[in-house]
DNA sequence: TTTTTGTATTATGTCATACAAATAAAGTAC
DNA sequence: GTACTTTATTTGTATGACATAATACAAAAA
């Protein structure tokens, strides 16, 4: 059986400035500090741990760019609240992904379509139900009787939808996840875009609004399951490889 | 008189830094740079946009601790698909995240279950059943009747679920998701480690396994919803607080 | 007294230079 | 051609200096 090797160092490969973190995050965790503690002046941990401030300032550069602390002028470098999010958009903005990531970023967006129901349930207030009309009012208006996507429509009922979520971890993560989503939906083949619904019966953002409005969360998610079949279709036909396995 | 100070724009306020970053980047997506390709070396960069040698470093340091570019000595620097996940974890690592962020992650997870039902159906092999059978059996031998959680048993069935998506960020999401779900788990009031099931059918492990053996994705939705319905239900009664409306 | 303005202090930000360390590439011996 | 040694190059680290911004506080003005 192969066993898992998932975080073991090797020894001794790391960086003066490698350790310096690994020392740093020791520090952090035997004073037990908090978001909003300050931590010492570069000068005094380069004392402390006899390196230069060089190594120290690259040490505490990574922490910053991951969000860990804060830096100010005159007032030194303070413990933050990571923002999780920040960073996978960052990772994102240069365009560095493989298509397989990309296929897994889009799985993953379905699957959080489909999970959220229960979410949606508990937290929808009459506000939502009437900007999610509005929305849709609105959407009816513009398009023909086809049932063909428009991309501008799909992200305002669906952004709407992960708002009620109440989850801004959640939210962000949509709203990250939609550059993505645009690139898959515009390398779609030019077949997918009219596609034919398996049972004939095609649920349409009115009819998931009526359900979020009158029925309950089971429904709702077969019916989600439904208004997303064409995607789950491409996804689920890809045979994907098996790097790791 | 004085006058109102309404209309005046601040002026740029980043750093040196900053500025270099922003240029890497569109250098990058000027020279539509590929994974794989390598860049210039640092002091090509310094003098071509009149900076020292250590702002382009640090601005270089901050894409490496992203994970966008990779560096070897003398080779150079070389642009690396950046781990998405990576990042997340390294963030979470130093025990920063506030209550909210965990609750949100907590959440997540509970979408993440619910939503892969139709991954799991398309992708599930033999082998997969036999091993979950395998997984399950034990457990039962384990376990007297009772309807305890084992965290451990928790975290063998289902991590071996996720497995089963063969979506290796949703996977690596997962195993990120663990320390938090221990966390909220350890922090559990003593009383819900026993809850009473709403409707007396408690979905077993085994329940699950014969449901994703030979039924389909909608039915092990809702068996998974009442799997995790304590879950739910700690979750669905927390009002969150509204930071952001 | 209150408010504004100047000034000193201090920690981070940036620069310049030098050297250490790793290693790809070239060279050398066989 | 292979194995070993040397060289050149690029990143990694160290040091010292100065710039910049934020802060506290003193001085001046209202």
């Amino acid at each position: 059986m192969k066993t898992k090797l998932s975080k073991i160092t090797p020894l001794e490969n790391l960086s003066l400035v490698d350790k310096v973190e690994l020392r740093l995050k020791e520090y952090f965790k035997e004073n037990d500090l908090k978001i909003g503690d300050s931590i010492p002046k570069e000068l005094e941990f380069a004392e402390a741990l006899g390196v230069s401030r060089t190594a120290i300032r690259e040490a505490l550069l990574r922490l910053r760019t991951i969000g860990v602390i804060e830096s100010k002028k005159r007032k030194g470098m303070v413990l933050t609240q990571p923002d999780i999010i920040q960073n996978f958009e960052k990772a994102i903005e240069y365009n560095l992904l493989g298509e397989e990531a990309l296929v897994d970023i889009f799985e993953l967006r379905l699957i959080l379509e489909m999970g959220m129901a229960d979410l949606l349930f508990a937290r929808k207030t009459q506000k939502d139900i009437d900007e999610l009309d509005e929305i849709v009012s609105k959407q009816e208006q513009e398009e023909t009787d086809t049932v063909v996507f428009s991309l501008k429509n799909e992200i305002a009922f669906h952004g709407r939808l992960y708002e009620i979520s109440n989850n801004s971890t959640l939210q962000r993560f949509q709203d990250l996840l939609l550059p993505v989503f645009n690139y898959v939906h515009d390398n779609m083949p030019k077949g997918a875009k009219d596609y034919k619904y398996s049972k004939g019966k095609f649920v349409t953002h009115r009819d998931l609004l009526n359900i979020l409005k009158n029925d309950n969360a089971e429904t709702f998610r077969e019916a989600m399951r439904n208004h997303l079949e064409p995607h789950f279709e491409r996804i689920l036909n890809i045979i994907k490889s098996h790097p790791n396995l």
